[in-house]
DNA sequence: GTTAGCACTCGACCTAGATGAGTGCTAACC
DNA sequence: GGTTAGCACTCATCTAGGTCGAGTGCTAAC
């Protein structure tokens, strides 16, 4: 479809422009040294980019920048894939070589450098529960009317919440119940808890067990979704370093946006369906507070499910190239990682 | 030491400039309809206020700005002190009626609705779990080399912690040893935990099992300090609203701080040792990227002991009157609730 | 003690001209 | 035919000068 020569114009715009932020003019292209035409022979081929849609021109007047589709184009076809360079894997190896004894620090630590290393905003997706069955249930008596619920999965995330006791059940009933869903839910997947708690275990209570009515909604709330999968975002104020967002009503709505939970989530949560880096350039993400923006994002499995899923959020103008090659390498260590700890 | 009339006219000041963010004339002084005098008569007053440090005057023929020795009088003896109005009070009873069935939800939701209200940022620190003690201590292994440390405090938190599990100890000799630390070390306080161990327990532990040092590292490991306080931010993006603030540089110092949850530990702990609320104006911050920000800090209280604080930072030119009351209310309903939460 | 009047100050805003980066087009060159 | 030098043209940015008006400080009168 296009020249190589068109290619190499294209590649170099862009490369540029994500360096300077600014309108690429014929001739600074032409003084790059890889592109050996003359300025104008580079702008009647920069002509020919724009009328076929990968280039724009603010004004008249102006040098040319890329347009989501020479983005795309670049993208898919001209960024130079090296799989991160060696300082930067480097950091990536130490960051997992520290010894993190729960897994909430694990990911928020890594949200933490993936910011850092990359000067963008990252958003990483908690491990989806979805697919973790039931390790051990507690109820722990607070006071008489009171208990926490004590979840743990079979990934060793621990989830509780407090539940109150209907004033008709006594401690030794409870510690029945309890030992029987132990004995009878170990090892059944979260999202099927509930119905299980019903279907196996409802007839054979319901006759042990006076109060049935009220235990069974004790229980219910008890085993409630957790499903929650929890966000965690770093670096969201890297967004103001940017030229681009130097004006605070475009960036706000941006941060404003990055504070809703639900949001990040909604944006993410496609990704994992899809396997390894995927891109979404400017208006390819739905929210149009994010039309100046890209989303680069990547998932990460647990015993070969992809669980959870990593973002990197930036101006389209971002340095693919070495977001990618940090992406990649991350998703790929923090695999490995997850599957070492939780064989 | 200022005479009634100064006092007015320093009131319409801060209140105006509250209001509007500019410098305030002595015309609009006048036409407020509360201070009877003319222009000129508070031109007069306002050159004194500004002798004597109250005032500050941007440039020679803009109106003046309260200084914050200006500020600070007016929070201490002329802000009108109507604990929150009907509709806020309202809104945040409503809040307390609904039912969350988790600290750390009730908390964070509780920070959501500070800064919806305020339209500034709120920033909550988590109950301090130095004066809670230990309700329940549990091992639970997750293969034959981890296992999760679960640890139930007196008001019903979960922490846990993934531990390494020494190869040469046996299933059993765990639960020997889980079993004697429950009967042990329940009611001590968590902070106690450590030393209680080796002091109470190490000699009985010594003589029963096998492995004692191994076993130990292991124990240490699972009851580290859990004292990491957590922090609840809501509503940053709400200082990109303010004028004061529409400048990119200025801003980013700020959120860039807020980002930082020891920073926020730091400024808020302070105010949990004194009593009831608090104001610090400017430069009463110790970070100079708050010299233009008013922190106004709370506390809330389990059982008569403040445990945690409530802050809301906003610009200097905060609606002090509005904050103080919807805080005072909050912080009592806080307590109210937490009390009544975990008798 | 209070107020009207007035000269003065100074930032905000507008306009006009200069500057220069960059373009599109044409004609010459290889 | 592809490439390039030359040139007129465009247009955002910058600067300087000028107007406007809100607000002050001071003086004199009430």
């Amino acid at each position: 479809m296009l020249t190589e020569r068109q290619r190499m114009i294209l590649n170099a715009i862009v490369d540029d422009y994500i360096r300077s932020a600014e309108p690429v003019g014929s001739r600074s292209i032409s003084k790059r040294g890889d592109v050996k035409y003359s300025p104008a022979t580079i702008r009647n081929e920069m002509a020919d980019l724009e009328e076929l849609g990968f280039l724009e021109q603010p004004h008249t007047s102006a040098g040319r920048i890329p347009s989501h589709k020479g983005y795309r184009y670049y993208v898919d076809h001209l960024v130079p894939w090296n799989p991160a360079g060696s300082t930067e894997t480097e950091t990536i190896r130490a960051f997992f070589a520290e010894k993190l004894n729960a897994m909430e620090q694990l990911i928020q630590h890594a949200a933490m450098i993936l910011s850092n290393m990359t000067n963008y905003t990252s958003i990483l997706l908690g491990p989806e529960v979805f697919h973790t069955s039931l390790r051990h249930f507690q109820l722990l008596p607070l006071d008489d009317r009171t208990a926490v619920a004590i979840i743990v999965t079979s990934t060793g995330q621990v989830e509780n919440r407090k539940v109150s006791i209907p004033p008709e059940i006594s401690v030794s009933e409870m510690e029945k119940v309890v030992n029987l869903l132990n004995s009878k839910l170990v090892n059944v997947p979260l999202y099927k808890l509930k119905s299980r708690l019903y279907s196996e275990l409802g007839q054979e209570m319901q006759r042990h067990i006076s109060h049935y009515e009220e235990l069974m909604q004790m229980l219910d709330m008890a085993l409630e979704s957790d499903s929650e999968q929890r966000v965690y975002l770093s670096g969201a104020t890297n967004m103001l370093t940017q030229p681009e967002f130097r004006d605070v009503d475009k960036v706000k709505d941006i941060l404003d946006l990055l504070e809703e939970t639900p949001t990040l989530l909604k944006m993410l949560a496609p990704a994992a369906g899809g396997t390894g880096i995927q891109v979404r350039i400017g208006t390819e993400n739905k929210h149009e507070a994010f039309a100046a923006c890209s989303l680069i994002t990547a998932t990460y499995s647990i015993d070969g499910e992809a669980v959870g899923s990593i973002g990197i959020l930036g101006p389209t103008r971002m340095e693919y190239a070495k977001v990618l090659g940090i992406l990649g390498v991350l998703s790929r260590d923090l695999t490995a990682m997850l599957g070492h700890w939780y064989k």
